[in-house]
DNA sequence: ATTTACAATGTTAACGTTATCACAACAGAA
DNA sequence: TTCTGTTGTGATAACGTTAACATTGTAAAT
């Protein structure tokens, strides 16, 4: 029984100048009414709405975007970034693409030692021929590989670049607001003794989100412990040894504030180790909202970044940065919203 | 003389016809050596891929597709997968994208409730426009969805789609054989009383991968303790609850084959919660190495499949189906190599 | 009634590529 | 030599849309 392989026959798509035709006027009207650009009279809009909604007429991309000349072709560039921030950044950044007529092509720039190399960035970005690129961290807090772009006039966007190139084009969180949130979310809930994983210091955010955290320390009059403050690496194991040290301190916190879900999650292991039941006898709480945040069990209390979102900012702000005809100043940068998710990883202090 | 008016002093991308002035041939001659057609002379090619290269001419996506070219809108159609194996699909996705010279567009039919409604996914892609649509598991395996892509004539590569649609474009690696191979390993190390956790019923590879570990059980003539068999539904807390049934049998298994990383995750969190040592007391693989393997402590020894790879031949598959013209037979399945890769989770028993 | 202004529509020419067919060059066959 | 292919190459017309300019209608101002 041979299998017939017949070729989908495409129906032909619905073009304009059928629009144009049935409805009785000009290509250029429908093209009007498609994009809204009120020059249309009342009747007129009606009437080729109405023959647009009944050929099921989809304005075909490709065409809009070459007759347009708008479209562009954007890098995604990143460096062991965790699946769950990629995926979500990828999601983002290829609706904003499509929406827009781009095109997305992924520079992915990892490496084996987890140490980035900004001259080999360089080079590719200065091969690649793209039209603009996307700077995720921590490349996008990397002061050479901001100075080299600039130099040789390639248009970028960073993605949370802290205080790094304040001028530049950016999208971020208020990550000092968002851990100050955070904190006082926990004190809230009746926490006095709060400890704190500080994430990889590579990364602006890491400072952000302690400064954001002493700042509500100390405008409740909270006293920090030193002994409960650590450093890590994003990582879950580095959640478990700063775990080990902090649970093991004289009187442990009540709860702790880790800089990412990795890290919270790991925490929570170590905390289990020492015979700590989460979050019964101790709260922990994240930041990110990563795909982890929900696999893991107690589901973790944490703080969510719009990444999806930020994404399609950011390629939003560069394509309207390089097609800005020069007379008109542009927004810069784009702060999002960050939120407190509430899980089950924290609870008041028994 | 008088150059048409150029919008700005922003530079234009190179065109065709720059590069065809420059060489010194016609428009088509360059478009005939960018796609390969191989009906120039060597040394007019030759000629003109260096002019292409000092030019750093890219062709124009759009223009190529709107000419008729091959260029395809090709959907990724997902539901409620793991930000690990999304993000690998995409980048996979994305590269082969970017070599053939398509245009990848997201369908994002994950739902809330985790339910699969597919007739909501059915109309979709009919609306959608798609040249092609890449299937992922489990909308891979849901006979609905494909018995209605048939109807439409839209064509289609399934990912890991199980015993479904057997005739269909296909992308997989042997599951059953994988999870054999795993078995043998933890045999092979000396583990005797095995237990398996199944994955959620609606993946068809859930059934394959409890095949592969009784045949390899049956093979060594080992025997399978009804008790140590428990299913889940992939996720953590699922592992978690497995775990509690298993690890509470009189005589408890000395290894846990999970079907996932998230379930063996979960296990190993349970049987922290019991007083076992990991891999001490109790050796856990999983299957996917997803991101969590290598997150978690400790790391977990699972089965690699070649998310990224799969994702790519989605493309080239569905691709070349398509352009083909109805004269050739073209292989229609194809069939990639797993790995297992040896990590911490996972040592003889004591 | 005539001008003026502007709103509403139409016309034409791009946009960058490939398909199609035409043509040139050059071989081998008659 | 002339004819007949074959192999390169070029000219031109799409593809579906929007930009830029041209034209018409219409109401207010003179």
């Amino acid at each position: 029984m041979t299998q017939p392989r017949r070729r989908s026959h495409r129906k032909q798509p619905v073009t304009i100048k059928e629009v144009a035709e049935k409805a009785g006027v000009s290509q250029m009207t429908v093209s009007r009414v498609i994009n809204r650009q009120g020059l249309v009279k009342e009747a007129t809009r009606e009437k080729v709405e109405q023959t647009i909604s009944e050929l099921h007429y989809r304005p075909n991309l490709m065409a809009r975007r070459l007759a347009g000349g708008k479209s562009l072709f954007i890098g995604l560039v990143y460096h062991n970034p965790s699946q769950g921030y990629l995926s979500k950044l990828l999601v983002g950044a290829l609706n904003a693409c499509r929406d827009g007529g781009h095109h997305l092509v992924l520079e992915d720039l990892s490496s084996e030692d987890g140490e980035l190399n900004p001259q080999a960035v360089i080079d590719r970005l200065r091969q690649s021929g793209l039209d603009g690129i996307i700077l995720t961290p921590p490349i996008s807090n990397n002061p050479d590989v901001i100075a080299a772009l600039q130099k040789e006039g390639i248009a970028y966007v960073g993605i949370a670049p802290g205080a790094t190139d304040p001028d530049g084009l950016r999208v971020e969180i208020d990550d000092a607001e968002a851990a100050d949130s955070m904190t006082q979310y926990l004190i809230d809930q009746g926490h006095r003794r709060i400890g704190f994983v500080m994430g990889h210091k590579d990364h602006a955010a890491s400072i952000s989100r302690y400064n954001g955290f002493k700042l509500a320390m100390k405008r409740n009059n909270l006293e920090i412990n030193p002994d409960h403050v650590e450093t890590g690496a994003f990582t879950y194991y580095s959640g478990i040894e700063a775990g080990r040290k902090i649970l093991t301190t004289k009187t442990p916190p009540t709860a702790i504030f880790a800089s990412n879900d990795d890290m919270a999650a790991g925490m929570i292991a170590a905390a289990r180790g020492f015979g700590f039941k989460v979050p019964k006898d101790i709260s922990v709480v994240g930041f990110d909202d990563t795909d982890l945040a929900t696999t893991f069990w107690p589901q973790l209390t944490t703080v969510r970044q719009p990444i999806a979102q930020m994404a399609e900012k950011s390629v939003d702000l560069l394509s309207s940065y390089i097609h800005n005809d020069d007379t008109t100043e542009i927004e810069n940068r784009r702060l999002l919203e960050f939120s407190i998710v509430k899980r089950d990883s924290a609870i008041p202090p028994s």
